[in-house]
DNA sequence: TCATCTTTGCAACATCATTGCATCATCCAA
DNA sequence: TTGGATGATGCAATGATGTTGCAAAGATGA
């Protein structure tokens, strides 16, 4: 479990306020290893406000903590990014893997391949793969 | 535009009844040369049932002629398969593109690049990338 | 401690997606 | 060509999912 005054560092190094709320989010984000969705996160903080949520997510996404993986058109998954102890940099060029049988998704360590595509501008590329995951697996 | 026989032997071919329905929304499909959104569809069909879109576009997936394309995780695009003419085969290995500008998605000829994930067993694959299209550039 | 600005929580609203069911259309076989 | 079995459609109702405005509470720096 991450301490609290480390959760704070890396608020603070997003110039972020410091709130309960975002304590506790972040934390839990910290303490699992994987992407979370907005369900995810419901069901660990219950009586947590819906707005709020959205709200805290998108902040974090916004200033760099965060980055988030469409999945299947009606969830978003969000996962830390490799450099939220620092400062912000949005970028997050790995494979994610969601597991259809236990349903967790996984940030690789795996870099997404280059593509080149002569007369386009590329800003954001997102690799998803679905299956079943090592830990099913096993 | 593609002619009525035409679409009514691809939906024979995925032994699916011919209603005036999936008659036009293939049809638009074809005449496309890109992803649809729901929201597409209901654009151009203005009095459709919203239920039955998505029972025909849920369909159109099952049977092979359309796969699913998740956007941006509240968004989910529809492409024709490649192989849509012919019988139910559902890998679609092409990258897609998502314009920022005018918001289209295309269907790449070029493919994913083959990823290995030793302990994992992989079902499907989707990369999308997003920025500005070949026709808002020029 | 105070003033200021941000964040939170609630209410209301808008959109999106799903289910059940009655009715209608399609298609095969007689 | 027609009748019946099966599948598709449209409507109503419900539930889930996001968004906005605003007043109250909290965080931060002076």
């Amino acid at each position: 479990m991450a301490r609290y005054g480390d959760i704070k560092k890396i608020l603070k190094a997003h110039n972020m306020r410091i709130t309960d709320g975002r304590v506790d989010i972040l934390s839990f984000f910290v303490s699992q290893d994987r992407a979370l969705t907005l369900r995810d996160i419901q069901k660990e903080f219950k009586n947590a406000d819906r707005v709020t949520l959205y709200r805290t997510l998108g902040a974090f996404e916004k200033n760099g903590i965060l980055h988030s993986i469409p999945l299947d058109g009606t969830q978003m998954a969000y996962g830390l990014n490799d450099n939220s102890h620092g400062q912000a940099n949005h970028n997050c060029d790995h494979i994610h893997f969601k597991c259809d049988e236990c349903g967790i998704v996984q940030c690789l360590d795996q870099p997404i391949p280059k593509v080149t595509l002569p007369g386009y501008q590329i800003k954001q590329v997102n690799l998803v793969m679905s299956g079943v995951c090592n830990s099913c697996i096993a």
